[in-house]
DNA sequence: CTCGTAAATCTTATGCCATTAGGTTAAAGT
DNA sequence: ACTTTAACCTAATGGCATAAGATTTACGAG
């Protein structure tokens, strides 16, 4: 059955597809034998849309880090950490959603996709008053924190995923037995505490100097390299 | 030529084998019959010594990450955020000495290594003062932060290795451009910022409370949910 | 010293996979 | 009406993980 007069494949079908595999079968069951019976449709047939497997891939890291880019709706204010601590959540749930894809967005997650939105951020942090030093660590710690933890996370084996710690031993670990007894925080709730952090640390330096622009950030209290870095073998 | 009077193949030289393939050739280069040939062997002799793949790149994992539980040695006190900065440098090294298994790190991460050392941990936080409430939150922070980070950063493509962001337009984007300028901060020292930053910000609800212990967490000024959930499709 | 067992390698084979080459037909444009 | 090109197909190639089973040797028990 060759050129059909409505294609039977199309780049968007053939993402979706590539989800509900990987959502319901796991990774390692994705290949474009299955992709392509899923369409109904030999396997090669792919390659007319797509140049190959890691293109597809790609376009489906795309998708999933796509669908989380919705900005929550706040005001410049005192508060602005909220409105990066919404944002970060949004992009949890988005990851979690398809969490047996996690590995992929490590290899394949568009950079691009997520800087394209940093120049309104900067200008909210501006309009926020944040002194424009600070926007990158900002910028760039919560990239890097958002993706980081959220991929930690998704790759938690279902049967430790309820407990924070797996395998503790009262006897032999008993502080952090202690300190799990202590805790009073969900996951969800330790990833939204982080990024909160997080933000209030960056202030830490601005904040004790009377919120004044001017102050550049000297040099930390303690530069500290430590082991030296012996043969790594 | 069966059974030699010394084996051939050892765990470890595999090990040893497979990250010298990784480092140089990348991930995809991996491979059993090539590691095979790196220790003069045919690959299905690897099974000997392995249950399968995994349990090789299992192995790796964890010989890449054990290379970073050097604990640096500190006393407990107020600097006691220090001895996590140095820790997370420690392993954010090892990791980046073989970025490229990256993606194993992420998927075979032996999580009991890490959590076999909280104990210690915990210690030296109760040594320091700081209060038992916040130890999870400092514990799974660090564990959360420093993986994510790394992996993240050693998955960066080598073009744009040196830029914190790249390919930003001064044209369309004069504040990301601006704030890239006033920036002073090197990839590694926004690492070691980031780990600060998060550290000094746990302790603010307890600094602001006079350092009291007894101050239990309350919900924080905004708990704010946003976006809710939509269809994700 | 001998002999059985188990260790460490081999060869061969199977089935899946990604990808290439080249054929076939229908749609779309001229 | 004719050419081009889009969109599928079948068939083939080479790599891979892994299983089955053969072979030879080291080693320990008697």
């Amino acid at each position: 059955m060759p050129r059909p007069s409505k294609p039977l494949i199309s780049r968007a079908a053939a993402v979706q597809a590539s989800i509900e595999i990987i959502d319901s079968q796991g990774l390692e069951a994705f290949s474009l034998p299955r992709l392509a019976k899923h369409l109904g449709v030999q396997a090669p047939s792919l390659y007319h849309h797509f140049a190959d497997k890691s293109e597809i891939l790609s376009a489906v890291a795309r998708h999933i880090a796509g669908a989380s880019v919705v900005r929550p709706r706040r005001k410049p204010g005192p508060d602005w950490p909220e409105f990066f601590v919404a944002l970060s959540m949004n992009f949890r749930q988005a990851i979690l959603r398809h969490r047996n894809a996690a590995p992929i967005l490590l290899q394949y997650l568009p950079r691009d996709l997520l800087i394209g939105t940093y120049e309104d951020t900067a200008r909210f942090l501006l309009d926020s008053g944040v002194p424009t030093h600070l926007h990158v660590q900002i910028l760039d710690g919560m990239e890097t924190l958002s993706i980081g933890a959220v991929l930690t996370e998704a790759m938690r084996k279902p049967s430790t995923r309820a407990t924070i710690f797996p395998n503790v031993d009262p006897e032999s670990q008993p502080l952090l037995a202690e300190a799990l007894a202590a805790n009073e925080l969900s996951s969800k709730r330790l990833f939204e505490e982080m990024i909160r952090s997080f933000l209030y640390g960056v202030m830490r330096n601005d904040a004790a100097a009377g919120n004044g622009a001017e102050r550049r950030n000297a040099p930390p209290d303690t530069p500290a390299p430590e082991e030296p870095k012996g043969p790594w073998n």
